[in-house]
DNA sequence: CATCAATGTTATAGGCATTTACATTAGCGG
DNA sequence: CCGCTAATGTAAATGCCTATAACATTGATG
């Protein structure tokens, strides 16, 4: 989430002894992000984040509503991530390939497993809410558009026809989707030793992609 | 969650007056239910489930080690009852076929979407931790071995070979799983109006066993 | 019947969310 | 440059919550 978090954190130099703090909106979301990477959301407290960036208590009610107006803004933020991570996995890939397809959606997986606890908050209450801000509305919809689009491309260059490619973009996301959560939640080797999401995911896709070719003749 | 509540509430009659309660432990946990099921599992406080079970702030303490104690607890119900509806499910189904397969499926989505404060408590840190129980072990490893029955029977009478059935179940899990979490957190008809999610997981499987079918020649 | 373990209660400490009243400062019109 | 106002901080206070400790009640057991 390296360079999301450079996008929203238009640091200003360090008045390091101002009454005014001068950029206390984004180092709260930031030092927010950081705890909730440390110790997970359900852990988190405005009173420490706001330890954290040297205000008092009070100081982050003139920025937040409530703690759920930051956590929603956390939450953008990992989905500017998110969509982030699935733009740089199309890199040197070929659009409309399978090979492009299966390597979003392991962009995906790597991003659910390495932020596990973001996770959680993305897709809980706060996350909800989030994605239907307008902002995150185009986030997270490029991550799901560019995918629309490889299939498509998939579809033109296979000569697959009468294939409605949103609804079958909304299928694949949910295999992936579910692989992650069962990944992250230790679910994928409890009953098959050492399963890797990413290979799974690579598998279970080619299977759908073989009977996608056989039903659309 | 009917079934499933009643298999724990091993109610004795109401003692009113008495100074001891008689079955605190359980009205706690379905008092903590019916808080969740109400509000959500990130509100939930133990001081209101004491409340509501008509005792004094500190007498959870007394079963309960602390408010995670009492949240793993309530998710070994939530698994209790995931595992009573794919039994149910599978009521009047043929063994091994697509169509059990697949009622196995919408009876996971029918419970998530149905009681998505659990779902939402089950697959955090709290059901994670839950799952390790041993009790719970055998509860959430039903309803998966039920679901690698059904494709071990399957695969026999259609003559599909060389598949490792605990690795499909899973891959299926994760597809139903995914599919479950995009309906609950309203996904699913963000890009394509009124989708239906036990219509995508029915066309998905046809497609999915298609391709097993397909590449298992 | 006396005692002990289990199970409740009250009192208390410490944290957090949020609000209110007050303080400081930046920026803007004059 | 001066003074005003809005923005942004702080300190103090309220009220709820978690968790613990010390004390009370009771059922069971010998």
């Amino acid at each position: 989430m390296k360079s999301a978090t450079k996008t929203v954190c238009s640091a200003k130099a360090d008045c390091s002894k101002a009454y005014h703090h001068g950029n206390l909106r984004n180092e709260l979301i930031l030092a927010a992000c950081a705890l909730i990477e440390e110790r997970g959301s359900s852990d988190f407290s405005v009173a420490e984040a706001a330890r954290r960036a040297g205000v008092s208590n009070a100081a982050p009610y003139r920025h937040f509503r409530d703690k759920d107006e930051l956590l929603e803004a956390v939450c953008e933020l990992g989905f500017l991530g998110l969509a982030q991570s699935a733009q740089d996995a199309l890199e040197g890939q070929e659009p409309g390939t399978e090979a492009a397809i299966i390597a979003l959606g392991h962009s995906y997986i790597r991003f659910v497993v390495s932020h596990r606890h973001f996770h959680d908050l993305m897709w809980g209450q706060h996350g909800i809410r989030a994605m239907s801000t307008d902002t995150a509305e185009d986030l997270r919809g490029s991550g799901f558009y560019i995918l629309v689009y490889n299939l498509n491309e998939m579809c033109r260059k296979e000569n697959i026809v009468g294939v409605d490619t949103t609804d079958l973009a909304t299928k694949l996301w949910g295999l992936v989707h579910g692989l992650s959560a069962l990944s992250m939640t230790s679910q994928l080797d409890r009953f098959k030793a050492d399963a890797d999401p990413y290979e799974m995911l690579s598998t279970a896709s080619h299977i759908f992609f073989a009977g996608l070719r056989q039903s659309a003749r």
